[in-house]
Order: structure tokens, then sequence, then C-alpha cells
DNA sequence: CGTTTTCCGTACAGATGTGTACGCTCTGCG
DNA sequence: CGCAGAGCGTACACATCTGTACGGAAAACG
């Protein structure tokens, strides 16, 4: 079979996945239910992917890898490592409380053995919170920001951007929050960082 | 059947629906095991709670219940705000994380009716918050702290303290923490909320 | 002491999930 | 052209869960 067709062909059941984990959860979506919505045959699945778990990991990888791209992209062409700041913040926001994120979260607060979880830890914040560090060291070399350590103001960065968003839409106590709120919360985290990390 | 023993009774299945939860998820805890381990039978797990979501329910509204009252009490004691709030803070994030409370929040995730999350929200997040809201209230009316609004600074006290501990605990990325790390945490949050909100 | 209520243990029906097996079709390739 | 391989659709065995039902024991209560 052609390389690109079955790679196509994966993110098409990867897709179905997505939508049934969006109104079913974890535990409501089964293997044969993203075979049928796909088109696909159970078989297939599990050749393909081994197992329910297989198939969520995945999907959990190429999620966060795509979201560690995006602000590889975002951090790279910037130059003012605050002016970066301010660029980056609403984009990882939107994408750390994007409908896909939080239903991988959600399954992998439903996976008991962890392995979803430590999958997006690893391809998530672990890579994601070196870059800002990176970004905020410039910040420190150059003397407009002021921290006891890059990683501590890293910390505090995603710590005020994020807050107790995350754990809220996970657990569904909170909507998805249009484009201006992203915006203007990014906007006050970023104020009170640079109050925090003011020199 | 007098009252007293059917409320022991009744923690006796909680306190055994905690135990499967912790080490199942709440998709893998099933009425029937709940009901086995705590040596009752399924019949009256479903007469007293109605169904499964109803007892986890009312396993949710107790810890927080319980969680608030705690907060309350250490609120009420202490005179001077900020010193309440060195106090409070290694309080509230000890149970914040704690494995009742975290356990609960993977069932609220698991849960795709998004009434566990509800019941978390309503009986957490929203009775918390307002504490410590007046407890900035007050610092901010006797000059010891300064922000745009006792609103904004109690979240940007949570964010502070919190972090995305809670998130990263939810879905199995980080072990609990121990007592000592709990405590050095919240010194450190209370130092940057300090710096965040000096006058 | 007898009646009534409650609970335990077990069983049951109905539904659904997982992971595998089996024909059938279609496509790529020699 | 004919064959091999892959995927689709369906079916299957097996297990499990939910929510209900029934008989018996034990305790409360008049």
């Amino acid at each position: 079979m052609r390389e690109e067709m079955r790679s196509g062909r994966r993110r098409q059941i990867e897709e179905a996945a997505y939508r049934l984990l969006e109104d079913r959860g974890y535990g409501g979506t089964s293997m044969l239910a993203v075979a049928k919505e796909a088109r696909a045959s159970n078989e297939t699945l599990y050749r393909w992917y081994g197992d329910k778990r297989g198939l969520f990991k995945t999907m959990v990888a190429s999620n966060a890898a795509a979201t560690t791209a995006a602000l590889k992209a975002a951090i790279g062409c910037g130059a003012d490592p605050l002016a970066t700041l301010d660029e980056v913040a609403p984009l990882l926001l939107s994408m750390l409380l994007g409908e896909r994120a939080i239903s991988l979260n959600r399954a992998a607060a439903s996976d008991p053995s962890g392995e979803l979880g430590a999958t997006i830890a690893a391809a998530g914040r672990d890579s994601v919170l070196p870059l800002v560090e990176a970004l905020i060291r410039q910040g420190l070399e150059t003397g407009v920001l002021a921290a006891p350590s890059a990683r501590v103001a890293a910390e505090w960065f995603l710590s005020l951007l994020v807050g107790d968003q995350q754990i809220r839409r996970v657990i569904r106590a909170m909507a998805a929050l249009p484009e201006a709120e992203i915006r203007a919360r990014a906007a006050a985290a970023m104020t009170a960082f640079r109050k925090l990390c003011a020199g």
C-alpha cells in the first residue's frame, strides 16, 4: 500500500477517534465505534495500534508534537524575549485549553496505567518548559527580567498564564474560552509576570 | 435502623469506594466491586445512592465540604491576613493534591455528564476562592497588599500556589508530594505572592 | 412474641466492550 | 494475467457492567 495513503488513512482514523472522544469520553469510546466512525475495520485498528491505549497514545504524542512545533516556530522568529513571550502566551493558552488537548488530558485521567499521562507530560510540559526557560534566560542575561532562576520564572509564567483553567476544563467545570478571552487572559498574565519579574 | 449505624455503614461503603477508585480508576470501579469490598449488597448501594454517579457525587460533595470546613477553621482563628495565608497555603495545597481529591478529580474527568465536575467546582473552588478573597481584601484595606482587585489577587495566590500540580497529578504524570515539599512549595508561592502584591 | 423492615447474598436479563477469526473484495506487482 | 497481501465487514467467544429481583436472616418495634 502506498505510504501516503496509509498515513492519510491513519489521520482519518485519528480524526474519528477525536470526534468520539470529545463527546463520549475515553471510557465511552470503543474501538469498534472508532472503526465504524472511520469506516474502517476493527481488525485494522488492532493491527495498526495494538490496542485502545496504543491508539490514544499515538494521538497524544502527535498532538503534543504539533504543539511543541508550533511553539518552537513562534519562539524561533522573535528577537526580544518579552515581546516573544507576549506573542507566545495566547498561542500556548489556546493550545493547552483547546478541545483536543483537553480531551486527551481527560483520557489520560481515565487511564489507570498512567501511560497516556506520561506521554502527555514527556511530549508536552517537559518539552515546552525548556523552551520558555531558554527565552527567559535571555531576558535574565540582558537584564530586562529578574528572578531567582530561569526555571522558577518559567514556572511562574505558566502558572500565571494557565492557572487552574486546565483542570477546570478537564472536569467540565468550565466551557472553552473564546478567542478574545484567551487574548485577554494572556495579556493579564503577562502584566502580572512583568511585575513579578521586574528588576 | 439506628441512624448512627446507618451513617457509619455509609462511611464504610464510601471508604471502600475510595480504595477501589484509587487503584482502579473511575471506569474500572464497578458498583458490584464496591459492594463486595464493603461487604454490602449491590441492592443496598443502588437503594442508597441511586446509581454509580450518585455514589461518587456524594463522595465528592462530602470531601469538598470537609476541605472547605478545614479551611474556614484555619482562616477563622487567624488575625493578620498575610500570616493567615502563610498558614493556609500548605494546608490548602495538601488537600488539593491529596490522594482523595485527586482521585475524585479523575473521576470527574471520566464522567461524561459533567455532574461530578460541577459538584467539585461548586463545593470546591467556588467556596474556597471567596474565603481567600475575603482574606486578601483585608490585606488590601489595611494596605499590606496591593492588587487590581481582591479577586484577581486571590487567583494569583491560587495559581502561584498550585500551578499545574493538580492536572499533573490527575493524569498521573507526578507522584504525591511529601509533606516537606508541600511546605517548601507553599513557602515559595507565598514569597512570589508577596512580591507580586507588594505595595 | 410476632410482625415488619432492612440488609445480605446470589442470581438474572440485557447490553456492551475487547480482541480474534473468517470470508470477500480490491489493489499492487511480477 | 494471476497471485499475494491488505483492508473491509461481520461474526464470534468471552468477560464485564448495570440495574433489578428474590429468598433468607437478622434486627427493630409494638
